[in-house]
DNA sequence: AACAAGTATGTCGATGTTGACATAGCTGTC
DNA sequence: GACAGCTATGTCAACATCGACATACTTGTT
C-alpha cells in the first residue's frame, strides 16, 4: 500500500472505483479512498458550479491555488477533514457532506 | 477558538449541540464540530453493541486503549479521518458512516 | 510563437496527528 | 481498604498534513 503509487494509478484513469482488488486493499481501505475521491469531486464540482478558479476558493477557505488543486486531486498530503472543513465553508450542509461520504465518485458534469 | 476551552465545556456537558453561539463559532465550524461528536458517539455504540472494551477494539484497529477513548471522547488531538477509518475497520458501511455525518449526535443507548 | 489564465506538481518549515506508554480515576467485589 | 477491570488524561518521538511559494504544464488568443 504506498500512497505515492496509488496517486499514479489513480492519476492514470482509475478515478472511478475498481482500484480495490487490483491493489491489496481491504474493504476498509478502499471504501476510505472512494470516500475521499467523492468529497474531492464534489469540492471540484461545487467550484465549478459558481463558475470560480481555484484561487478564488482559495481565498475563500483561507488556502492556496496549490492546495485546492491537490484538494481536487485527492492528493495523498490531503486529509479528509480538511476536505469536509472545506465543503463547509464553501456552504455545503452537513447532509451534502453525508450524500458525497455515500456515493461512488462518479464524474460531475457541469 | 481555543482547543483545550472547547474540550473542557464539551465534557462540561454541552455534548449535544448548543455549544455553537455561545462560542463564536461560525457555522462551518460548528457543523464540523457536531460531526466529529456524531462520529464519536457512533463509534462508542458500536463498540458497546459488540460487548467490546477499548482494548479489544484497540486490537481489531490497529491502535491502543488510550487513543480509542481519545476517538470516543472526540479529543481535539482525534482526526475525523481516524475516526472515520476506525469505523470503517469496525465493519461499518459507507452508509452508516454517511448517516453519522448528516445526524447530530445524540446519547446511544445500548 | 509569445502571452495570459488556469491548473498541476514539487518542496519546505511550521503545525497537527499518531500509537504507545505511564498513570490517574472510577466502580465494583472480596 | 486492597485488588481487578475498565476508562480517562498527560506526554512524547515519529510521522502526516498544512499553507505557501516556485515552477511546470495546458489551453486558448493574438
Amino acid at each position: 500500500m504506498d500512497k505515492a503509487t496509488k496517486k499514479k494509478l489513480e492519476a492514470a484513469g482509475w478515478e472511478t472505483g475498481s482500484a480495490q482488488d487490483f491493489l491489496g486493499l481491504t474493504d476498509a481501505e478502499a471504501a476510505f479512498v472512494d470516500m475521499k475521491l467523492a468529497l474531492a469531486a464534489d469540492l471540484r464540482a461545487r467550484r465549478l458550479e459558481r463558475h470560480l478558479n481555484q484561487t478564488q476558493v482559495a481565498r475563500l477557505i483561507g488556502s492556496s491555488q496549490s492546495r485546492v488543486a491537490k484538494m481536487e486531486a485527492a492528493d495523498p498530503s490531503v486529509s479528509v477533514d480538511l476536505l469536509i472543513r472545506s465543503l463547509l465553508k464553501l456552504g455545503a450542509e452537513r447532509q451534502d457532506v453525508a450524500r458525497a461520504v455515500a456515493t461512488s465518485a462518479q464524474a460531475a458534469s457541469t
